[in-house]
DNA sequence: AAGTTATTATGCAGAGTATGCATAAAGAGG
DNA sequence: CCTCTTTATGCATACTCTGCATAATAACTT
């Protein structure tokens, strides 16, 4: 039984024509000009313009290009997690987890979610965009990205469910070593600070809620941008600049006194921990975690 | 050619047992049998749980249940579209507009946005969150959908490229029999308007909007709450209430005076028309009609 | 314009698959 | 333990797919 025509597509839309895509494919050219034929006919659709000799795809096949790439991508991704779910007894889950939030809080989430021998979770970082297409695209069974309190939620996706279930703080440190120079220098009115790409959640939030204010009343100047928190840690506790970072990544070096917070004088960003799932899902996995997710954390 | 195996996960899913699930297949008890059988030996999962009787689906199928059908569901629209492409010889383009957009633009937007003796163009109305949703799954090439000027934009998704191509105000009207009666009992402290519910677009724009400060100085009650903006149109020019629509919905009937415009007294909403699609895509009929909709709007 | 090369299609035989029918095997329920 | 329902298997038949060899066709060369 074949069940792999999509492919057969995608080597024809990969390939400068049919003798090509039959290798990429592994079989013989006329086998797989027949293949394409018959699917021709199968699915009612002119898959090969003919007309030129090294014959590429047809204008119906090309324009479906990025649809037919995520199908294929969907059905080998969903075939491999059943065949692993299948061979390893557990079930699987993935969970979309925003850059900072994995970094900061990823083992506790990955410990409070699931029993681990029932349960197989699989923590999928990414920007907080990423997140939220890989729930939609159903890529992934809970969404937890941060929420900045002080903007106003935008109404929530009617077939989206949501809870906060945890509070986070961005704050700014340095390295303690160089802590009274910063803020020393900031009086002076000049800050250096470690950013974040303005196109990345972190990047946003910064530029919209601290910088406003005190690029007010001093010269703020950007020494690197990173959009990793932890590089960002790591840098300004090399003295670099201020960076701001959620207090779980930085509270260990705090604690050991290596960092120093300037929340006082710089200002901190308070943001909500947001999980989100599909309103409509039935998979006991992710009811499962869901439920942990809101009432333990 | 056997393209449709995935209709027989679902049928399976769909059915109490083997014979029921053949019976849904159009094929003998016997046949269906072993090909759920070699699709377990090519799948390398297992399909049907044999411990009982009226054999169910196994676990880890019933755990993909959604996605199975979400993949069946988007194979067999994408193979209908590429039909229908095929036979009408034009490109097909779906944009997903926001339902008060589709009302007020509609055919603007469709007589503007490509020729149509070479496109087919397929406005698909939405409200905004499924707008949103249809151009992540690529099931729309374009989303258009109101944004509220006032409100920090969001940082748009990296993967998405948006732009603005027009403006819109959200206007109070009101039949203009009764826009004495109605003004004047919003002096005496009471206001009876057509609401939309909060967890649609519009609904979430007068709750933040517009509300507060007039319920801050006279009591606001909502006499019907729609949906729908040409619902709430009728609704108010019928002396119900006050109702927020878009200016270009009401335009006619301004014009011709049945309708009188109470945004001095109440407020308005200005809002952008924010037009988006995926960064990467090579659908000639997309950037096409992209570009069309960029400069022509 | 004719010949050469690269690419795609077709004839054919053999191997492999799928199907329906009849029937056996295996749970479920009494 | 027997019956009923549901699923699996044996078998013959029809169909499908493949590789090989080779024909047909487009593109390129001289």
């Amino acid at each position: 039984m074949r069940i792999d025509w999509i492919e057969d597509l995608v080597a024809l839309l990969d390939s400068g024509g049919v003798a090509d895509a039959a290798r990429l494919r592994n079989v013989t050219q006329p086998a797989f000009s027949r293949r394409i034929k018959t699917l021709e006919e199968v699915l009612g659709i002119e898959l090969i313009d003919r007309s030129v000799k090294p014959s590429g795809p047809s204008t119906v096949l090309r324009d479906r290009d990025a649809e037919l790439r995520k199908l294929a991508a969907e059905q080998r991704l969903l075939l491999s997690d059943m065949r692993q779910e299948q061979s390893s007894g557990l079930r699987q889950l993935v969970i979309a987890s925003q850059h900072a939030i994995t970094t900061s809080m990823g083992t506790q989430i990955i410990n409070s979610v699931a029993e681990p021998s029932r349960t197989h979770i699989r923590l999928r970082s990414a920007n907080r965009d990423e997140c939220e297409t890989l729930l939609i695209r159903r890529q992934a069974a809970i969404s937890l990205t941060y929420r900045i309190k002080s903007e106003p939620a935008s109404e929530p996706a009617s077939f989206l469910i949501e809870a906060v279930i945890g509070e986070e703080t961005l704050i700014p440190v340095c390295g303690s070593a160089h802590a009274a120079d910063l803020i020393a220098r900031f009086h002076d009115g000049a800050l250096r600070i470690i950013g974040y790409p303005a196109d990345v959640f972190l990047g946003a939030a910064l530029n919209r809620h601290i910088l406003p204010p005190i690029e007010a009343q001093c010269s703020v100047s950007v020494v690197t941008e990173t959009g990793l928190s932890t590089a960002a840690l790591q840098l300004s506790q090399s003295g670099l600049g201020v960076a701001w970072v959620p207090a779980a990544l930085a509270q260990p070096d705090l604690a050991r006194g290596d960092l120093t917070n300037l929340g006082d004088t710089l200002g901190c960003i308070e943001m909500d921990i947001v999980a989100q799932r599909w309103a409509t899902t039935s998979n006991l996995a992710t009811l499962d975690a869901w439920s942990r997710l809101v009432r333990e954390m």
